[in-house]
DNA sequence: CTGTTAGCGCATTCAG
DNA sequence: CTGAATGCGCTAACAG
């Protein structure tokens, strides 16, 4: 491998004249400049990127961390927020790693990405409530930025959806159809995101003047297999919902499953909706209506906070994202 | 940040002592080393990553890399694949970097990681046939391992699952309950995995003795739009197959969307097969009867292999991974 | 505008 | 068994 020194003999100038053009330094002549572009070519040269990191003490690299790795596999969601991050982080010079955080692993190893200098910063992709380790990033000071989670006692730069408002958006057009025995699945009731979310779902009822009854409330695991126990489960209550509100696509999709295993019609017998507007929901049949949460609007700040949290730039920042009320076919009047 | 020095100050000793305890170098004492390590806990120090690359030359860090978004947000067995390959890296001290190569983009993007030494080795998914960057790495000599791919000119390891196996199992299943017109739909063509499947499917219609209906055949993209798109277009055909095989998941998922719009039934009127057995596979409505690929299998195998070839064990390794029919209700006897 | 010097944190080599 | 010197490739700070 070719290094700074190959091209400044080459380029018949010092090695220090290299590392100026490389890095954009005005202070060099076009001429030179150009002589030392041409040698850099010519050997195919690369910057080594251990001894910028070393010397700059910055890695120029990110981390994205999931908090488990069941979570991961059921949402594409996460993948496709991967991507999106990715893509806005290379341009700035930033590469993406992947790390997942399987429950057993210590906080330490979170931490450890960081002390030996492997990441600038770090996403946490809906950490549990109380995490430990969050609070050690925060005590430590290191740059890090958490997606679909809230500060709760320690402080720090996220981006969130509106969970409440999306959360309303569903239960009115649901109230405006007609429906008044409305069941909920709730995803990790450990994550801030279904909390929000059942807290709303509980503060419309009541708005609506509408009784709350615990027997309309599944406690899911946001999986494909918890969407499918939980409409089993709603749908044997004596006084069976004529609408269930699913926190995400993944549990709908489950239910419409278990539907058909029960000879249950959607959205004759009973209405549902999801929560995301995967790319699967529009293909599920019935079209599930769901809300939409903006990922590439999600990427994009998650990038850009992670950035400034990194440079050190201002303070915390606190960004939610607006949802949107998507309408297809998975809902309709109740027939009682 | 604590370093070396550090350490070394605290537990009174050089701080190549310390270095030693670090890399387990049997030359250190018992008390001494238990005296570093005491102090290495109190400051808790981390040796720094950029710092060793720079001197042993090796990153301790693996690219994985997918071919264009739009393949990654729709294939869930990229994001499982990504999980398996990184929980089998990190206890060997390995990273995973997540790498997309939008079409447009240079294949000097992709050697780039490499010179940079932001990588040890690539792991390459899914190329397009006779891509320009295998090329380049494989005569640059560096490390890197193919997922669904061969080799064609060029050597190196690879992991691949035996899809003409996958689809003969299928055929033949389908042979079998009585079907004779069958239709193919391929995925991306550019795809060695594409190539093998539509080659065996014509293989095995040559082999039942049935003619070749190149009518019958929709070349997709293994999206769910363009399984959308195959369904009605094949369904139109004056004599419409009684089965068709969808070369993944994904589309047999857009083709079941396209049945209820066209009021086709599955599988009463058409059979429909799929190809990977991805989690949704057996939440679809109708189940769906597919091919399972271990991806815990591949998972494993990838990152066995990566690793032997950064650290230049043997030769280059061909690993075919047995498929598995698996059959759930998307199918049946053909009426006619 | 260009070159020289020094040091980032660590591991390899050689002395003790 | 332990320590001292040397250099990995690069850039910041200074000198010319």
């Amino acid at each position: 491998m070719p290094s700074q020194q190959d091209v400044a003999k080459l380029a018949k100038v010092s090695f220090m004249t290299v590392s100026r053009v490389i890095n954009n330094n005005p202070n060099v002549t076009k001429a030179t400049r150009e002589r030392v572009l041409k040698a850099i070519k010519e050997l195919s040269y690369y910057p080594n990127a251990a001894a910028r990191a070393l010397n700059s003490n910055k890695s120029r690299n990110v981390g994205i961390i999931f908090p488990r790795k069941d979570y991961f596999f059921v949402a594409p969601f996460c993948m496709e927020l991967c991507f999106e991050v990715e893509s806005r982080l290379k341009p700035k010079g930033y590469n993406l790693f992947l790390g997942s955080m399987t429950k057993g692993s210590e906080s330490r190893e979170l931490t450890a990405m960081f002390r030996e200098g492997k990441v600038d910063g770090l996403i946490l992709f809906a950490p549990r409530i109380g995490e430990e380790e969050i609070k050690m990033l925060a005590d430590d000071h290191m740059p890090f930025v958490v997606v679909h989670g809230r500060s709760a006692g320690k402080e720090f730069s996220y981006v969130d959806s509106d969970n409440a408002k999306g959360t309303s958006l569903i239960l009115r057009y649901l109230f405006d159809l007609g429906h008044r025995r409305i069941g909920f699945v709730s995803g990790d009731i450990g994550e801030m995101n279904s909390m929000d979310r059942y807290r709303r779902y509980r503060r419309e009822l009541k708005a609506k003047g509408l009784p709350f009854d615990k027997r309309l409330v599944f406690f899911g695991d946001w999986s494909l297999e918890s969407g499918h126990a939980a409409f089993r489960y709603l749908i044997e209550q004596k006084e069976r919902p004529t609408a269930i509100f699913f926190s995400n696509d993944q549990m709908a999709i489950g239910a419409i499953k278990a539907a058909e295993e029960l000879g249950v019609r959607i959205p004759d017998d009973v209405s549902i909706t999801g929560y995301d507007d995967i790319k699967y929901a529009s293909f599920t049949v019935p079209a599930l209506t769901t809300v939409r949460q903006n990922i590439g609007a999600v990427g994009d700040k998650v990038a850009e906070l992670i950035l400034d949290t990194i440079e050190g730039k201002g303070e915390f920042r606190k960004i939610i994202l607006e949802p949107e009320l998507v309408v297809r076919s998975s809902c309709c009047r109740p027939v009682d």
